[in-house]
DNA sequence: CACAACATGTAAGATGTTACATGATTGA
DNA sequence: TCAATCATGTAACATCTTACATGTTGTG
């Protein structure tokens, strides 16, 4: 949908090739939005045709050739236009099917609902962890991972396992009383 | 994706027509997981082939006829089957175009994201209330919408008013840096 | 030499949105 | 009578995932 505007970002600042950008975005965004090379060549090929990027050849000391990406003018504007047009309507979605789950708890069985949750628990709490360190390790002046998008995603991450916590003692609770 | 699992797991408390299907949607979980005919009805085609919902004309006092939808005993069995699969792994997503924005926060500018900022606050402020409330009404002991998930979208409303505050304040700082 | 990582792409299919198309019923 | 709501769908398009297809380079 946007990650056209996410490659022009990533090229407003430097040339990349392909292979390079889904590093780039792996290394850094790429936990939150994920992206595979059927989505990334495509969008390559439409900014190329759209004439918001040009490809050249870089055929160095390596065989396979590198396919390097520079944005243009037009590019640039194309990137600031969407950027001006905001704001638009936003919404915030937690449209996943773990949540879905819940509109079934009934037929999932208590315990096995602990289970699981203790086990997202200890996910969540890895990639918290993973994202506090990076935080921390951000303390350079290179331009690097805006700061506000880690710390938001800190913050959802510590919202999602407070609602596991609080949900987990209800549950708890339930099973004790119903072993009674 | 998962809406089938959504449509069976409405179907699988009461029967329902196309339209009503959609309501429900809307008077529960739509603000996090909207729904449209264009999806809503080819899912129902689908699941109607493949065995799991059977259709029934109701040509009551109306001209128009109602397709009434009712979970057949294998689409309970698909929709256990789906719930038993679990865990699977899942993954906080907070993908969204306003997040992306602030990669390109310095090709914003200060006072914009400010106010963009503000207003979002003031519509994440408004459908929190409006969940909080719900919350509140939900005391009843009818079959409702899960508390658990109107719980989970609060705590992650209340997440990214936090963030938000958070950089409002960042970033008027820098604006009165900037202006002395 | 084998395997991981580098490098570029296409194709099929799933999923989702928006616009289109039609017509009935209800309430102001 | 006019607009909103009720009611059912299709079609085109956008987006995204997964699998396929190919070949190179570096490392143990």
């Amino acid at each position: 949908m946007s990650l056209q505007y996410a490659v022009l970002g990533l090229l407003s600042e430097n040339p990349h090739y392909g292979y390079e950008i889904k590093q780039e975005f792996e290394n850094s965004i790429g936990d939150i939005w994920p992206i595979s090379y059927g989505q990334l060549y495509p969008t390559l090929k439409m900014l190329t045709e759209r004439g918001f990027v040009t490809r050249k050849k870089e055929s160095g000391k390596k065989a396979i050739d590198k396919n390097v990406y520079f944005i243009t003018d037009e590019g640039r504007k194309h990137l600031q236009k969407w950027i001006n047009d905001y704001p638009k309507k936003i919404q915030l979605s937690i449209k996943d099917e773990f949540t879905l789950l819940f509109f079934f708890y009934e037929k999932i069985g208590t315990a096995k609902l602990l289970t699981m949750m203790k086990e997202q628990y200890k996910s969540l709490d890895y990639q918290s962890n993973k994202y506090k360190h990076l935080l921390l390790s951000l303390r350079g002046n290179k331009r690097q991972f805006p700061k506000a998008i880690i710390r938001k995603m800190l913050l959802h991450l510590e919202a999602e396992k407070q609602w596991l916590q609080e949900l987990s003692e209800e549950y708890s609770h339930q099973l004790q009383r119903q072993s009674l």
